[in-house]
DNA sequence: AGTCTGACTGGAG
DNA sequence: TCTCCAGCCAGAC
């Protein structure tokens, strides 16, 4: 559920934990979703899960990643400007499923 | 069942 | 802007 989502996160574009567990209903499940990056790695299909940042913008997830600024590299290579592991301006690279999916 | 932990969140100081 | 604190839910022991 989780992964398919994520997937679906535009390049250059992120999304947080907490609005990805309402769009796929369940409100309150944030740490589940961001467990569920976690094991993003061992998926069958490759997640970006670089894309996924808490609610604040911050890279939450970093340590997770090899190297601990690829996540950082990775979203900056993207288009994601990102200053001391947190993205600089979260709200013009937010992408909301809940919202821009439906007007797509 | 009880307890601890975590890639979270929102409010208070 | 930053730190602290209390809800939050699922999984591992």
């Amino acid at each position: 559920m989780v992964f398919q989502l994520v997937r679906l996160i535009p390049k250059g574009r992120v999304c947080s934990y907490g609005v990805l567990a309402k769009a796929i209903g369940r409100p309150g499940n944030a740490r589940q979703v961001g467990q569920a990056m976690a094991r993003a790695g061992q998926a069958k299909t490759p997640v970006p899960a670089h894309r996924v940042v808490n609610s604040s913008g911050m890279l939450s997830g970093a340590a997770a990643f090899p190297e601990k600024d690829s996540m950082q590299q990775m979203l900056e290579k993207e288009g994601v400007p990102v200053r001391k592991n947190r993205i600089v301006d979260l709200k013009s690279y937010f992408w909301n499923p809940l919202t821009e999916l439906e007007n797509e």
